[in-house]
Parts: C-alpha cells; sequence; structure tokens
DNA sequence: GCACACTCTCTCGACGTCAAGACAGTCGAC
DNA sequence: GTCGACTGTCTTGACGTCGAGAGAGTGTGC
C-alpha cells in the first residue's frame, strides 16, 4: 500500500531528477511515524489523565527499579529533553504528588528524583494500556517482521546512543 | 551494538517480567530515532538560516511544482500540524518575504499559499544539505538494507496516512 | 430558493520546550 | 591547601504548538 512519503518522493523525482532523494525512503518515514504515534499516545494516555512527557518521566523513574530514583541528569539522557525543560517536568510532577525531590547525599550540587507510590502506580497502568494500543499498531507486521526491523533501526540509533552527540 | 532501547528493555523485563514489552523495540526506537533527527536537522538548517518547520512548508510548495502553490489544508496534511499552527507559520514565512497568500479564485473562503522566488531557491539549497546530512546517518545500512527498512516502515505509516485519522 | 450541515481559515489563551547563562559544588594538578 | 576547569541543576525570556471555537462561505436535499 502508498504512503505519504511514496507520493512526496515521487514528487521529488518529477521535480528535481537531478538528486537523489532515496535517504527520504527511510527518514521521512521515520519522522512521519513519530508525529503519528505521538498523537496515538497522547489519546491513549488521556484516558489515565497523563500527557506523554509525564509518562516519559514516571515510566524513567520506575523502570529504574526500587528505590525508583534518578538524578535529573540521568533522566534527562533518558528522554531527551534539555535540563531546563527537565526542571520544569519535575517542578510539576512535584506539586501534583506523583514525584518528590530529594537531596543526594553523596553530592550537594546534585538531587534524586524519587517516584512516590501513587506516581508508581500510575506508571504501571499507562504502560500497560501503551503497550496494548502499540501492538494494534504493530499487527501489521509478523513476529519475524518486527524483530528485522527492531534490528535494522537499533542500526541507527546505536551511533547516536553511545557516541556522546 | 547496543542502543538505548535494549537497556530499556532489559530494564521492564527486570522490572515487569509479567508483561510482553517486546513493541517497544521497535516503537521506542521509532520515537528517539526521531528525537535525534530533529536536533540533527536543526544543525544542519541553521547554516542556511532555517527552521525545520520553514523547511518543511517550503518544501511541501517546492514539492507541489509549478505555479508552486498549495492551500493551507493541503499543507496541513503534509506537515502533521493543527490549522492555528498553520496560520501562524504562513504569517512569518509571509513577513520573511518567502510565500505569498493569494485569494482562492474558486473557493472564496479559501487562500492559496505561493513560494516566492526567494522561498524556491531557500528551499532547493537546504534540501541539498538535508540529504547530503541523511546519507550519513544512513551510512550505517546497506543499499539493501535501506531498502528493506523503508518497506517495513512504510507498513507501518501506510494506515496512517491512508484511513483519515 | 432556502435551510442546514459541512468546510476552510483564522483567532485566542494556555502550555511546554529550548538556548543561554547563572550559580554552587567538586576534583585534579600543583 | 588552593586555584581553575568542570559538572549538575536551575532561572529566564522568547518562541512555536495545540485545542477550542468563531466566522465566512459552500452546496445538497427538499
Amino acid at each position: 500500500m502508498e504512503d505519504e512519503v511514496d507520493r512526496l518522493v515521487a514528487a521529488w523525482r518529477r521535480e528535481r531528477p537531478d538528486l537523489d532523494v532515496e535517504p527520504l525512503e527511510v527518514l521521512s518515514r521515520v519522522s512521519r511515524l513519530a508525529r503519528h504515534l505521538d498523537r496515538a499516545r497522547r489519546l491513549a494516555f488521556s484516558e489515565h489523565h497523563l500527557e506523554p512527557w509525564e509518562f516519559d518521566v514516571l515510566t524513567a523513574l520506575r523502570r529504574a527499579g526500587s528505590p525508583y530514583q534518578l538524578s535529573p541528569g540521568q533522566l534527562l539522557t533518558q528522554t531527551l529533553v534539555t535540563s531546563g525543560t527537565m526542571t520544569n517536568r519535575i517542578d510539576r510532577l512535584a506539586k501534583k504528588g506523583l514525584v518528590e525531590r530529594l537531596p543526594d547525599p553523596s553530592d550537594r550540587r546534585g538531587v534524586l528524583v524519587r517516584l512516590t507510590d501513587e506516581g508508581r502506580d500510575r506508571a504501571d497502568q499507562s504502560l500497560a494500556g501503551l503497550l496494548e494500543q502499540e501492538r494494534a499498531i504493530l499487527g501489521e507486521l509478523s513476529r519475524a517482521q518486527r524483530s528485522e526491523l527492531a534490528a535494522l533501526l537499533r542500526q541507527l540509533t546505536a551511533p547516536f546512543d553511545n557516541i556522546p552527540g
């Protein structure tokens, strides 16, 4: 089945036959799919009264395991936002009682962000909802295709995630 | 090579062994990769004094072919933003002299957005820059792998692009 | 012809993000 | 010890996006 990127690529080949636009076949699909996923996630989370950004932070802490705490800096690398944004997010989550700030005992510049019990429950509930939705989206693909796709994507993400950039 | 999503999935399997988190292997990579690409694009465009959102609009018009004009509504579906955002974008691009608004002769509610000569030049220059950068990112993959990846992604994007939603 | 549902664009206010820089605390070289 | 470069977090102001809804215009069924 044709998608918007097929139309986009065909248009470029007509307008700029001198250029090789093959990279768009992969990377424009990644960008567009991510936007579609954002919208879908926003909808799925609204049932749990959570915003996507809240989910991102709460689940990062949940994944850390007991006692469910990370520094703001560690949260940055997991969520790919800037430090100012993370300060703001932590403020708002703390105001809602889903996380709390504690001084880092081993570094007085530092802070630890800890999930409250309610924050943990919300993280668990919304993860289940997200997985259900994602399974529906991936229903298009066989198990083997999903695994193939994951492996190819890993080759693209690994350099970003490992070389500090 | 391992990436951040491998670590994320391993953490979930440890913390929530009762859940099947396999969907994250694909979709978390898509979301994270898109964020990395956004950052890289922002950097690449800054050489041409363009923002990513400006690029998106100008190139949509450029692709339309002579006389390089589309309605705001057509631009919405191509760029995946809301109508309020598009009005704002067109305003700013018009103020910079890269596009102009014309009344739609066949529908008096409507408007046509047309690329100026300068807008067209900027679109052409920045596309070349973007493709160069994207080729570097995709250097990890063979031609066959890129084509495989594009085909798998198409299966995921096509439902979003074709079923209105 | 007329009413009514629909389409298209724009307006408005709230919100989240970013970039740049400030500030306190840390740590190695000497 | 102490100086200086570095690190981790927070502050600030500008900016772009969103959602909801308003207003003008269209066109179909009757």
